[in-house]
DNA sequence: CTATCTGCAAACGTTTTGCAACACG
DNA sequence: CGTGTTGCAAAACGTTTGCAGATAG
């Protein structure tokens, strides 16, 4: 995996970003550093990291793919109201109920809630 | 909500269909009452009886969107290799170990395996 | 020197939307 | 009659891809 300027710049905005970067937010800050990277260049490198492990990719059903740069197990609970993510710890999941002879591979779990911000402005899911 | 033949049809396509039909599936389907039905309609119809609770939304990550008949409480398990979904009963959720505050309103949950037909054929996870 | 990568632009698959004509109560 | 719906076509959205030239090792 050769790193190129680019690739090494995209890593490090998703391990420097305060939160769940979407690839908008990566694309903006990349082009602070490379005035004419595209669109296609950064959707690349995000799968080439993520495929590798480097980085984790979090689809959250409805919006755009977001970044992780933390890899150990763990959650993701999301405010319906303003779409914000946060980290959890990972949830225990009873997986006896499921079939015997079913393998499972792995899974995705979201939480929703309406986060503390928005309560306070008093907001109500859509 | 004005419930026109269209609707109708695409609701009895839903709750008729063995599994969880894509907009896909059910558009051909309705094609065989309508030969001219667009996707627009078929769209805008699952949109409002989902919105509406009469049939459920299943957004599996990476796959077009597909719809539920069964609005009990219970989980997806989806296979990796052949994008089959099947119902699960839903697992326990741990979620005592959420920060105290946080309100939570639902979650979305998919267990992803390889199937038993696809072990079979012993293909592998992409 | 060659394999990989870049920037750009076009294409993709899914879903939504604008609109004039139509159906229903 | 008027509100809500239809069919159609075009647009929107996020993402991937083809390509010719550039870069890394």
């Amino acid at each position: 995996m050769g790193m190129t300027k680019q690739r090494a710049a995209i890593l490090s905005i998703v391990r420097n970003f305060n939160g769940h970067p979407t690839v908008e937010d990566i694309h903006a800050l990349a082009k602070e550093r490379f005035a004419h990277i595209g669109t296609g260049t950064v959707y690349r490198n995000l799968n080439i990291l993520s495929d590798g492990g480097t980085i984790r990719r979090v689809q959250i059903p409805n919006q755009p793919v977001r970044y992780d740069k933390m890899l150990s197990e763990h959650e993701h609970i999301v405010c319906v109201k303003c779409g914000g993510v946060a980290d959890i710890p990972s949830l225990e999941l009873d997986l006896g109920k499921l079939p015997a002879d079913v393998d499972v591979l792995s899974h995705s779990l979201f939480v929703y809630c309406i986060c503390k911000d928005c309560l306070k402005q008093n907001r109500r899911p859509d």
